[in-house]
DNA sequence: CTGAAAGCGCTTACAG
DNA sequence: CTGAAAGCGCTTACAG
């Protein structure tokens, strides 16, 4: 099926023997540090110029075993959050001098034929973006030594690393919050319930909600998925005991909740009904929605995700490591406001509780 | 800088061993259509198997010239509409057995770092996503006999292959449907004013509101950027003769100016301005903002892409390719409706000019 | 600093 | 159908 010509490239022989020297010399030339003096150097670069020579990257990883690739796997990329990260993970990465090899669709299955790729690719690292990987497969990464970080996400037995936020003390926090506004019945539409970021957001939720006597939560099931968000809110709205404090688990849903509480419900907001999100993401921030929303420090996160990669590929040491970084709830205008606690820092309110 | 070691793999000697075969025969039994007798294939796939082979695909791209690796440079994610296209390329590539490379940031200047790098790694193809290649760095591309495709831009010089969808008659159509409306003044904001996007839909639109008699547009600059559309927007809202009608370059700036002309200026939609955008991406669907928008077919336009890459790869002849295909005015509320020619089909409200 | 040589893990004529 | 051998384009001891 591959018929094709590519013609294959000028290669170092060539640009040795048009420079008149040997190929190791051309080599050197083109690897930083080695020892090459500058009158070679000089003869091989005019002579790399005049071919177009530029080192082949394949060949290269052949023999220092290292690719330069790192493979990011993410599971969907509606969400904006991922796009974000996505193109931070690009602008680190490049700088470091890695390539990025992206995959979308889940991991959970063991022997997933993506895995398979990554593998023949010798990738240097792989980062796991709103997914995980089996058990498996992830020791299986451990025996070929290539360092994995889930994003966003960790598994029960902390055998992988992780970078992630503070998702319980995010509950919590928005249940402080909305009690504080004086909310009565509390509602939560839910992520993928299996996702360490849902149970920990929810597991938090509940806790301060329950130390607070509400032991009734309204719960509907969302996903992370817009429509699945949206039939959960149809749901939940057409109930007699419809919540006037709804936490949904991520912004992306909350958007869309919205939506169907002001243009399907005619709830407004947030007299009616308070919505609270996770994420801060660029809808959240539109003067259209203004949601108040638990931030997850995106950049942060992404540089400390290349950090840990970084570090075990230079050390091969892989053991797991875990950082975990905090957010603020950034308050607009989705859900009424306590009476005290929300302050002003650099321009945004933030709900601090105890301050005023 | 690279201290660590990664254990080198497995490879088909090793497995040849255990097999008791040659390593020819481990790796004909990895390549598909190899002459290879089924009752060796199972001896080599138990040992493979025992041991976690994996083929190594940089050693085979050494030896084929094939990396089946394909690079897509995309200058920014922001806009919804290019992470849509980013999952549905992923999606078609990986069911062609080709990985995807992801580049962000633009590629203008010559000699370019990211172009370097896409040369290092023998891509065997490039999709560029709103962003162009200078003419010399698609002749090199040519001379090194790798495909390049231009998706949603073209140039001048039709070089280079593309796929768009017809932009000058998506601003006709737009044009023609708000002077059925009967707005009086119109406005345009304008996309990266360079893009052949930009100045096909700008064109299509003057052309017909020139036509109509109108040849007074209020224009101003938003770069395919949120931010600056604002900016323009906030001009624009603010002169004595502010339009009635007023088409954005894109959906992505148009979401952005629509709050600025309710949330800043007051101004009801549409009944104070109408809003047309372009793309039909996901915002322009949610119920805050329904969006009338001239439809991209992001999947076609996905698969023509793919298509001409592979039809290249596999033919090995380079020749300059265009596919241009075909959208619809969808309608939704931010635009006044004219008269006549608003029908439904599918479900979706579409403007056919001369049909009612 | 430099060159000759070995070798990375494969694919693919070639001969049997 | 099978194996021995050459070779893809590099890096990297090794010896000078």
């Amino acid at each position: 099926m591959d018929g094709g010509v590519k013609k294959s490239g000028v290669t170092s022989s060539q640009v040795a023997r048009r420079a008149g020297v040997s190929q190791s010399a051309v080599s050197r030339t083109f690897t930083p540090g080695a020892s090459i003096s500058p009158k070679t150097r000089e003869k091989v670069m005019a002579a790399a110029q005049e071919l177009g020579y530029r080192p082949n990257a394949i060949a290269r990883s052949l023999i220092t075993n290292r690719s330069r690739i790192i493979a990011v796997v993410m599971a969907y990329l509606e969400n904006l959050f991922y796009p974000d990260v996505l193109e931070e993970l690009g602008r680190l990465l490049v700088k470091e001098n890695y390539r990025l090899l992206l995959f979308t669709g889940h991991m959970d299955r063991d022997s997933d034929p993506v895995f398979d790729q990554l593998m023949q690719y010798r990738v240097d690292g792989i980062i796991l973006a709103s997914t995980t990987l089996s058990s498996h497969l992830s020791e299986e990464c451990a025996t070929a030594g290539i360092p994995v970080v889930l994003f966003n996400r960790t598994t029960e037995r902390d055998a992988v690393s992780s970078v992630t936020t503070r998702n319980r003390e995010g509950g919590r926090r928005i249940a402080e919050f909305l009690i504080a506004g004086g909310h009565r019945r509390f509602g939560y539409i839910s992520g993928v319930e299996s996702s360490s970021t849902n149970r920990d957001r929810f597991a938090g939720y509940r806790e301060a909600l329950a130390e607070a006597g509400h032991d009734d939560i309204v719960i509907g099931v969302g996903n992370y998925d817009r429509a699945e968000a949206e039939a959960a809110a149809r749901e939940m709205f057409s109930r007699p005991d419809r919540p006037d404090a709804l936490f949904v688990a991520n912004d992306h849903m909350a958007v869309a909740v919205m939506d169907v509480a002001r243009y399907e419900f005619g709830l407004s907001i947030p007299n009616d009904l308070s919505i609270v999100g996770y994420d801060d993401v660029g809808p959240a921030r539109w003067a259209s929605y203004g949601i108040t929303s638990m931030s997850q420090p995106m950049k942060r996160m992404v540089e400390a995700t290349v950090n840990i990669l970084m570090g075990q590929i230079s050390s091969g040491e892989i053991e797991a490591e875990h950082r975990i970084l905090s957010g603020d709830l950034i308050v607009r205008t989705s859900a009424r406001l306590p009476k005290t606690g929300v302050v002003e820092i650099d321009g945004r309110r933030i709900y601090k509780p105890g301050k005023s």
